[in-house]
DNA sequence: GGATACCAACTTGGATACAAGAAGGAATCC
DNA sequence: GGATTCCTTCTTGTATCCAAGTTGGTATCC
């Protein structure tokens, strides 16, 4: 008895709105927002607005106050430090698991991953947005590879955490020529089974990115937010629904 | 200022008693509910209850059926061996950043684990249940010990999810006392920092645990209802809300 | 002028009402 | 007897309603 499919919920297609709205700044961490404006920016009821963050809740995207409304988490800089450290323990042992099979030289995502990266430099993308996405996918996809599929979800869930962290990297920085070469190496390294030089590479690639983070300012987000092409109607929506600059604060500071 | 701290949510509590239901044996892999069954039982609206349900959906302890009901989630193996792998992966990362601080034999979470395992053997706990959650607290406290906070978030995911194994594992076998010798092993190899030794005594008790989810069988997880000790109340509500024996397929094959 | 008490508007959490589709059984047709 | 159609019941998804509590501003008191 094949089980027929669930359609596409209301609740699920404002859970990626929201999503999308958070990675393209138009909510800045630290925004504050009620459900009932989300409801009516979404022309829908609270219910499912309701379900779509508390999703998001869980997943570390917003926070609930009592009675108080609904806010973007603030940048949490050491917890992106321990998202980075965990990405990488997943990396690593995806590559180790990744030289150890024996059926190599035919695996699809490695031959896919080449045509991707593995390419003459004329060819290679600049758009940072178009190459952040890239970014994660070769990092996604190689955990996949891996062969573990709870590895792979863990990993992706982390990688949305730190995707606007990748977003603010990549367009504002010059590491689009850096990432081609080092995906490129690891690539190399992997498919000559040289484990310990593509992990070693890995490791190192992921570091450069997490030392990055430390540089990130407040200023970058909000000249980010200029740079997203929106339409005046959206911007208007926004405008109207969240407290944009006024006390947000955007950063959380460690209590320690 | 200081936000105050939400008072305890319905749905919070429906929650933890649904996931309690399953870890229990009350509900069984494969079993069927409807949501106003579970809002009946709890004496409470859908809302909370859906809620949970959600929650538990994306813990994968559940699965909603469109507009057909909701169900435990099926045992399904191997998925479970890749929760081990992971479980394996991040609990070694733990001991190796572990043996590499500094301050250390002042690590109060060591100090109090050897007060719970480094004891005589008239001094051991034998019964299943209690065992199988100070085993459960030994792992997750080894990974928190270990200082990544997202990393111990995500163990502790994995924990839930392999929990009703660890149940069956330590009501039915004779595993305590290996349990505690090789967790006195363990834990005096880390103290020693001897982190290969640690490491590979963590792999083999692991890995111990992962060979013995393949010997579980669906009779067991009948037996081990049989064993839970339940107020008549409590039985008569379940049996009526979900259908226990009849076409329950409690396992999930593999597709492949 | 400053502090305090009160109040009105918001906000979330939960309950209830409604809509659309799934499932299973009974009646019917062959 | 077997297949099929229809219909009733049940289930989830969404909208709306109500309750309880927070917040921020204003008027008042000193």
């Amino acid at each position: 008895m094949p089980r027929r499919v669930a359609p596409p919920s209301l609740a699920d297609a404002i859970y990626r709105q929201l999503k999308e709205d958070i990675f393209e700044f138009r909510l800045l961490p630290g925004d504050r927002f009620s459900e009932g404006d989300v409801a009516e920016r979404m022309a829908a009821s609270r219910t499912p607005v309701r379900q779509a963050l508390y999703r998001l809740q869980r997943e570390g995207q917003v926070q609930v106050h009592f009675r108080s409304g609904w806010q973007v988490s603030p940048l949490d800089f050491e917890r992106f430090e321990e998202l980075y450290d965990l990405r990488t323990v997943l990396e690593l042992e995806a590559v180790r698991r990744l030289c150890l099979r024996p059926e190599f030289e035919q695996n699809q995502t490695l031959l896919q991953l080449g045509r991707t990266w593995l390419v003459q430099p004329e060819q290679r993308l600049h758009d940072g947005k178009a190459v952040s996405l890239l970014d994660e996918q070769f990092h996604c996809l190689l955990v996949e590879a891996g062969g573990n599929r709870e590895m792979a979800r863990v990993h992706q869930q982390v990688t949305e955490q730190i995707r606007i962290l990748r977003r603010l990297d990549f367009t504002q920085r010059p590491r689009i020529t850096a990432t081609y070469d080092e995906h490129g190496r690891i690539l190399g390294a992997i498919l000559a089974r040289h484990c310990e030089e593509a992990q070693l590479l890995l490791r190192t690639h992921i570091e450069e990115s997490k030392a990055e983070v430390r540089t990130i300012t407040l200023h970058m987000l909000h000249s980010a937010r200029q740079k997203v092409p929106a339409t005046q109607a959206e911007r208007d929506d926004l405008g109207s629904t969240a407290t944009t600059d006024n006390n947000n604060p955007a950063v959380q500071y460690s209590s320690s």
